[in-house]
DNA sequence: CTTATGTCAGGGTCACTGAAATCG
DNA sequence: CCGATTTCAGTGCCCCTGACATAA
């Protein structure tokens, strides 16, 4: 959890935000719901750091393994990665830096375009992956506050901010 | 926007990651959730910075603007600063160095409390708010794909996991 | 030659730890 | 002396820009 020395408030501080915008600007439910985004972030970020921690991985090195779990053989190109992890090319390279490092995947030569570079998990990749999904699924992924429905209308409801930043048709 | 060269996916790959997940573990509701939670923080960072940019501000230091401009006079203590935003001590100091030398506000000694320091908005500060507000509004926070209801319905949606980490009572 | 892929160097923001200085 | 407030030094993480080498 972020350790910010702060105490419970006695209001929710959106609410008290809220109540000072709305009397000089207009937008209030949008600034509501972009602040409130923004603070579940920072908690779930907080959250799920916390977990991986004793796996040896970061949230983004996390999403990176899983990506790789899904694919056919375990191997992808950085590229494909990038893609599909919505990341900066630079950024792939230091997340498989240091996931090579760690031991979690290797890097392996295209078969045929001498061009690209291939990330493959290792078995100590694999069991990584499992272990730590099992410790995030029993913390509930930092939401165990809401239940099924409410997890799935939050779904819902963001998809189309997603698409209109044109993530997928 | 981020700069990620990436085309438009012809699929929603958070349906398709949840495809994977569900063969394989539980949990798939929360994973999607969360995975929709934090790309939309990353769109929305996006957008906020990129608008903010031409102030000479980014997100956190603009939210910082906004408290100051909340309060009574103009001016804080920065640990309350910091309680209000949920940003570590240091964060503060950091935050109020970098707006002091934009020249967006100024340190001033606390009336009768020699401990703490006051960070006070400058006009010039005054006036970065509302410029800055005004194109955040125009450009409805980057949240213009949702409706008021839909936006209402993520605020409530999301109000639960922040009392849960402690933020309010 | 042009394009695509990946790496490297470097800068920027923010979070955090630990230590120190100042004051109540 | 103890506690609260702020600052500083240093580390880590991630994103980004720009330049470069390599290969299709």
């Amino acid at each position: 959890m972020p350790s910010v020395p702060q105490r419970t408030l006695p209001f929710d501080p959106i609410d008290e935000a809220a109540r000072h915008w709305s009397l000089r600007w207009d937008g209030v439910a949008a600034m509501r719901a972009v602040t409130s985004l923004m603070r579940v972030q920072q908690l779930l970020i907080g959250h799920l750091d916390e977990v991986l921690r004793p796996h040896g991985l970061t949230f983004a090195r996390y999403e990176a393994l899983v990506l790789l779990s899904f694919s056919r053989h375990g191997a992808l190109p950085l590229g494909k990665m990038g893609q599909r992890l919505q990341v900066h090319p630079t950024s792939v390279t230091s997340i498989v830096n240091r996931l090579e490092a760690s031991g979690h995947l290797r890097r392996e030569p295209h078969p045929s375009d001498g061009r690209t570079v291939m990330a493959a998990l290792t078995d100590v990749g694999r069991a990584a992956v499992e272990a730590a999904t099992a410790d995030l699924v029993a913390g509930g992924f930092g939401l165990d506050a809401l239940d099924e429905d409410a997890l799935a209308q939050i779904t819902h409801l963001l998809r189309p901010v997603r698409r209109a930043a044109g993530d997928f048709a």
